[in-house]
RNA sequence: GGGGGGAUUCCAGAGCGGUCAAAUGGGACGGACUGUAAAUCCGUUGCUUCGGCUUCGAAGGUUCGAAUCCUUCUCCCCCCA
């Protein structure tokens, strides 16, 4: 397989060096991409340079996958506004950790030809004196040329400045491209297309340095059709560390896919051949409201980041909390698997006697539980036929509930809107 | 240092002594429609025991009555030096 051709017909091509395919044909190579440790887990929005990864092997080659722990620590200015904060040492470590855990999940690590590697870029800085720095890297590239590169000059215009620190960026990218290409023949460096500079001035200064040549490669940014940015929801990013976003929330994010973000998303994040894919679109225009795509994208990445069996829950969680699932298969679930179906749905504890003696519901939502933060907009509400207890709609605000309309004798679900579950526990 | 303008409910922005819990727009949230979509339309958007209660940068004052007038303070913006 072809990986550059294979990139370009899913629509992640965004520049290629000259001579890169012909490397990549000629004989089997290693690239690299870098991940940032700023966070202690991957987001969807790292997806499409963990999928690089994923065809470059398929296509036969060694994948490498670099974690920033020295780059972490000075911040690249590329697409920042403003001077980036700092981490600390401790928070770095933790994070590295963690993301390559995730990466591990993506990418074959076995001890093969095509086996993946993971490095930390910190493991050859940690030794480099700030002289022999200057005097082996910097003499290499001009200041002039650094100056020149987008995010450089985006920031000396702006009112914000760039530091120093920052602006050396660039070119402690440029060493670990120079690193790996002489330690470990690596001679691709891919990544978005916001890297383009940084991944330039590494090739420039193997040749400057070692006479060396070698390759750069750049993905698309994802874009939603509507303009949006990608990967964030109304409650942040969308982690695949799963206690950060739920698998079912996870599914829903790609479930929730516009038609046209589903038919592009589903090129880039999954797997899946021309012909299959293109099947899939056409069943989908054939029958749009079965949203064929988004059902196909959200199984294919879901079980990828997670596992099939949290895919069947979310799936099954889907059914039942938008679907006309009924009640009564909660009834015969034990605690433990009812509370897996509500996990990530906010939960509230009411004492049996308070419910015991009968509550009103406006109590119930806006004073024993934080379903609402007042009394005046739960009956606003409630009015407005937006509330829902057990899956009735509560048409009065002067309705009583008492131990009788538990369901498993212990739980009471909420629904403001229909898309907002509450599930309240009698204990 | 001198002169001027401003601070209003999530945001923008009206109001300039009673009829103001405060126009309008945006956002948010609900409802209808639908594909858990887009678009559209409708409603809600300080709290309330529905009697009222607390809001218009802060503190005082004038008045029967103030977001609206006066005093002081805090913070923003603009112009001149």
């Amino acid at each position: 397989m072809n990986f550059v051709d294979e990139l370009r017909w899913r629509g992640m091509l965004h520049d290629i060096m000259p001579g890169t395919e012909e490397q990549l044909l000629k004989e089997q190579t290693a690239g690299y991409i870098g991940f940032d440790p700023t966070g202690d887990s991957l987001h969807v929005g790292h997806l499409t340079q963990i999928m690089t990864l994923i065809h470059f092997q398929r296509a036969g080659h060694r994948p490498v996958a670099l974690v920033g722990g020295a780059t972490g620590m000075v911040g690249d200015p590329s697409g920042k506004s403003a001077e980036r904060n700092l981490l600390d040492e401790e928070t770095l470590l933790h994070n590295i950790a963690c993301l390559e855990k995730q990466l591990a999940k993506f990418l074959d690590f076995s001890d093969t030809g095509t086996g993946a590697i993971m490095v930390n870029n910190y493991d050859w800085f940690k030794d480099f004196g700030f002289l022999e720095f200057i005097r082996d890297v910097g003499k290499h590239i001009t200041v002039n040329y650094m100056m020149a590169k987008d995010s450089v000059k985006k920031r000396l215009e702006g009112e914000n400045g760039l530091s120093f620190t920052e602006f050396s960026y660039q070119l402690i990218q440029g060493y670990d491209f120079y690193y790996l290409w002489k330690n470990h023949g690596c001679v691709l460096q891919m990544g978005g297309s916001d890297q383009w500079g940084n991944i330039v001035t590494g090739t420039e200064l193997i040749r400057r340095k070692d006479g060396g040549s070698a390759f750069a490669l750049t993905t698309q940014l994802i874009k939603k059709a509507d303009g949006n940015k990608f990967g964030k929801t109304e409650s942040g990013a969308v982690w695949l560390d799963a206690s950060k976003t739920s698998p079912y929330r996870y599914y829903q994010f790609w479930l929730n896919a516009s038609d046209e973000d589903a038919k592009n998303w589903i090129k880039i994040f999954t797997l899946k051949s021309k012909e299959e894919i293109d099947n899939l679109i056409a069943e989908h225009d054939a029958a749009p409201h079965l949203r064929t795509v988004q059902k196909a994208l959200a199984k294919d990445i879901t079980i990828r980041t997670h596992s099939e069996a949290d895919y069947e829950t979310a799936v099954k969680t889907s059914d039942f909390l938008f679907g006309n699932g009924s009640l009564e298969f909660l009834n015969d679930m034990s605690h433990q698997a009812v509370l897996d179906v509500f996990d990530g749905v906010p939960q509230f504890q009411i004492s049996t006697e308070q419910l015991a003696s009968g509550i009103n519901v406006l109590d119930l939502l806006a004073v024993s539980t934080a379903v609402f933060s007042s009394k005046g907009e739960a009956r606003k509400m409630i009015q407005g036929g937006g509330v829902a207890i057990n899956k009735n709609k509560v048409g009065d605000a002067d309705l009583k509930l008492d131990s009788g309309h538990l369901i498993n004798g212990r739980y009471l679900i909420v629904q403001r809107g229909k898309k907002n579950y509450y599930l309240i526990v009698a204990a």
